[in-house]
DNA sequence: TTAAGATTTTAGTCTAGACTAAAAATTAAT
DNA sequence: ATTAATTTTTAGTCTAGACTAAAATCTTAA
């Protein structure tokens, strides 16, 4: 049993690894969690002691496979939680990540083996995120700008790099939000701009809309 | 905003103030927590900085008004969550403590408003004890011995006293269980015999078999 | 009413995690 | 290839909560 502070030491140095690959830095740690590195120095070495993780002094962290077992566990909950939050609470997929951040280190495997047959087995969170089965296997998943995507190919909105509220309204009145599938049904090679089907509708994109639009690919 | 340590304490020292009238001894604290008085001392003399309780050095605790609005949250969320467990994802009355032990400690009041709405506003949790609504208040329940109870009047079953292999399978035949409703239609004041309703079953029983089954009255 | 026994508090430790400041190792720049 | 700059670790503190042992207070019984 690990604790909450473990817990969240172990599922940043898994987002770390997913992004950066080798060892991961104490540094790095201490930036994304928001703490000094000294305090990364210490935890990392007390997971090291646990075969959490492997450690090589001024080198950096790497899960064992252990580590990452329980990693995917933690986001399983993180993610299962938010979908519930989100399907059957009502909240708007934005607002859950604080509290699921609070429900992902509630200890009981059999809570989560109910709530994920409850939900459906869903295999996507809210944010479009793929959610680990039981036995940690999930659909790889790419972030990518739609405009990196060809023709026939699809995407699921998952956030917005320039976020000015004159491109938020264009999104909104043409109903894409995160979540929203998209299809590519053509691209224009000499601007760039594509067609696209999103729910019954079809219409044009310039290059420029497509150029702030992140979605998710399988 | 209180640590899942002192939000314990306060939900402690609340229902023992049910039960016992007067301050509430930091010795009774830790023999219900399971941990020392030293450390009861410490948290009390922590909370009473606080405001949460009045504190007098070898006489005890005794919940302020903040305090009892701080503990009827917590005993909200617990019984809430429990609801959620047992209608929601099927657990058995008795599995759902420990969870819900964790559950109640997670921070957002938007969570409990939610929870509460999609659960319908429950006004028992599934052992049959109240929940208080988001004001505080909630109907007061007593617990009695079924015998204690006179004709036309009912109660929930919440409990036995003895607990004999004999005695629980003689409830099982007859289809009470925690949560069970029944309805006093008569009894014998010479020898304490009864007849009950459960379910759309009447029959007799024994004042031993009444005797030995706790019930929740309103 | 006073001494014995029980209860409660205090004083001093311990552990998990976080922090600061200083030391050590690594990397980069001349 | 050294020195300078940067990164990382170590050493030493701090706080929350728990604990043990000893001191203080309360209660009870003669």
């Amino acid at each position: 049993m690990y604790s909450s502070a473990e817990e969240n030491y172990i599922k940043t140095i898994f987002h770390l690894q997913q992004t950066k690959s080798g060892a991961v830095s104490t540094n790095a740690i201490a930036d994304s969690m928001d703490t000094k590195a000294s305090s990364a120095t210490d935890m990392v070495q007390k997971l090291a002691d646990k075969k959490v993780l492997s450690y090589v002094k001024y080198k950096g962290a790497q899960l064992t496979e252990k580590g990452k077992e329980i990693a995917t566990r933690i986001v399983r909950k993180h993610r299962l939680w938010e979908v519930f939050l989100v399907d059957k609470l009502g909240f708007h997929w934005d607002e859950v990540h604080e509290i699921a951040e609070q429900l992902e280190h509630i200890h009981s495997n059999e809570l989560i083996k109910r709530l994920d047959k409850f939900l459906g087995s869903p295999a996507f969170d809210p944010h479009g995120d793929p959610i680990p089965d039981e036995h940690g296997n999930f659909i790889k998943t790419e972030k990518k700008l739609l405009s990196q995507l060809n023709k026939s190919q699809f995407g699921v909105c998952v956030g917005v790099k320039e976020s000015s509220p004159e491109y938020l309204q264009y999104l909104d009145k043409k109903k894409i939000s995160i979540g929203t599938k998209i299809n590519v049904l053509g691209k224009e090679f000499f601007d760039g701009s594509m067609v696209i089907e999103v729910g019954r509708d079809q219409f044009f994109v310039s290059k420029k809309i497509a150029d702030n639009l992140y979605v998710q690919t399988t």
